[in-house]
DNA sequence: AATCTTCCAGAGAGCGCTCTCACAGCTTCG
DNA sequence: CGAAGCTGTGAGAGCGCTCTCTGGAAGATT
């Protein structure tokens, strides 16, 4: 590899100084146009690029974000199509930002430690954290350090830190009420675990709507994993055999649910309605296809990118949830 | 934020020079105990951090790597598990070996360019190009101008690249050949994009077989989504109802091959045995689960990050792939 | 005892860049 | 016609660090 070009070469080649070389370069107004054609056409003949390091240490800026992964979610990467589209909405804003994704997995107690130094030393300019538990302390620990922070997923423990989330409670009333609507009378609840926002707020709008129906909330919790949707789904079944619907917290456990409901011999959407959340592919690909709620999971990374950045307002921001009306909810 | 303390305040508070600290901080064993001890007292104290930016500027090292992922091929993020195990063992092995993971999603024209600069522009000490087809252009570049580079998966146009992959090849020939063991006769084959490496060795591992084994293959191509699969199985049925296996070179397009056998009529493992490749999680929630290969992701991520490092000899490495047999093969 | 090594610490240069400040050339106005 | 105001350019000081080079002290050798 040839040496870089520095910008002294850039200068020396327009025949200008370092300063106004610098100065085109970063798109200052004040040049006249002569020299900026000059400048301009010696960085392509070089085939300059600025080095970053440099540049970082004089303005203190890193231009580059840390994405944050908790560990154990991260197992979940191949099952989830959030984080994918999170970090492709993510990748989409930085890039016209002109930073760099730096992306981290914690989790352990040394990687947890090595982000919080990684990240309070202006290595990068700030922190995305997709956690899912509400409670990770890291957000604050990096807020209190001054390192701007957003969350993916409401914290539970928010003091004023920013955040995008789905509306989740909204998605799982939207859910419910189009299990009432389909003329269902007894819908049961596959709840998720509830230290997680997301367990917790869908669980929620389930309750909200049968609350309003006055019907009786039947409910059973799992992990969000297709195991524990199975084991829900036949203690729903023993409990109450005359339900005709079930309102999963996410779509693995409705896939889950599918299965007991199959092994039980009911048959979906004709004995029993079946509702997911997320909208993972393998929900088209069920047997029957899944009514679920989809996620604007790109739309979200956008977010995270954008208030990081401080492009956007630093508030909470909350995005819509879309029902995804499939054969698993046909009309009985 | 207080101001980060700098090399030359540790310095001072342990009463020696700058250029000792550093050696103390870098691990030099050249220093004499006391010092040694004083000095890390002082980081201690001080909560002291090198700047990166300013280690980089002379030491001409980012102690970051670029890991490049072709948009096209990110839209599968959430269908495939591929890159998400190829993540998480890239971050383990920087993360002993102290690196930040940089990640870039390239494809477009533009941001194709952006890779290209960033990388030949010592932001990074080398890229990891995880590019599904062969004939990606991109590593060449790189490895032209200088930058370490490693691709996952066999690159067509490899002169020398390095480049860590899959046994595709054997991995076919074993789900293939387990057919043959279960007593089926006539196997086809629902082959992937003939343009990309995974798709052709996949075939080339079934033809093989069929090859010693005397028999007529039989196959269809599909591009590995799940309604290729559905498409190709049509075809494939209608070429030879007396069908009694299919390899398919996925598990998405072996789902798919599920759907259009059930719209048939005919059962799995009944009628037909059905094997796919890669092991997604879909495929053991299939009805039946599903037999296939699985690859070791993680590994191959390891293998990736130790060989762009340095720590690993450079050559090419094929990593062993392992047949998971489930209901869908089932002896007839 | 004198010289040669060896070892360890400090001084100082400089990585490539940005940014403040000073200044030269020009217009504008009293 | 000279003072004042602009505008555009250059000079130069660092940003925080590593690393070479030098020197002095201590130990080894003759």
């Amino acid at each position: 590899m040839r040496a870089r070009p520095t910008l002294e070469k850039v200068a020396a080649r327009a025949g200008v100084s370092r300063a106004t070389a610098s100065r085109v370069i970063n798109g200052s107004t004040r040049v006249a146009p002569q020299i900026r054609e000059a400048v301009n056409r010696a960085v392509d003949e070089l085939g300059y690029v600025p080095n970053q390091a440099a540049r970082s240490l004089v303005t203190q800026r890193a231009d580059s974000i840390a994405l944050v992964f908790p560990e154990p979610s991260t197992r979940v990467f191949s099952d989830d199509p959030t984080f994918g589209g999170i970090i492709r909405g993510v990748s989409m804003e930085f890039e016209e930002a002109d930073k760099q994704l730096v992306l981290m997995l914690a989790g352990t107690e040394g990687s947890y430690r090595r982000v919080e130094r990684y990240a309070t030393n202006g290595h990068v300019d700030g922190v995305i954290v997709a956690s899912m538990h509400g409670s990770d302390p890291l957000p604050a620990i990096l807020a209190r350090r001054g390192v701007p922070v957003v969350c993916s997923g409401r914290p539970t423990m928010a003091g004023e830190l920013p955040y995008v989330d789905m509306d989740n409670v909204g998605g799982a009333e939207r859910a419910v009420r189009h299990l009432l609507e389909r003329g269902r009378r007894r819908i049961a609840a596959i709840a998720g675990p509830q230290d997680m926002v997301a367990g917790i707020d869908r669980l929620t709008g389930y309750r909200n709507v049968l609350r309003d129906s006055d019907r009786r909330s039947i409910v059973a919790v799992g992990d969000f994993t297709r195991e524990s949707g199975t084991a829900a789904m036949r203690h729903l079944l023993a409990d109450d055999p005359e339900l005709d619907a079930v309102f999963a917290a996410n779509d693995l456990m409705a896939l889950g649910a599918l299965r007991a409901l199959r092994d039980a011999g009911r048959s979906v959407p004709g004995d029993v309605a079946v509702v997911g959340f997320d909208d993972i592919p393998a929900a088209s690909y069920a047997e029957p296809p899944l009514t679920t709620v989809r996620q604007p999971t790109e739309e979200m990374g956008r977010w995270l990118a954008r208030m990081v950045l401080g492009l956007e307002e630093r508030g909470p921001v909350v995005l819509p949830t879309e029902l995804v009306v499939r054969e698993s909810t046909r009309a009985a």
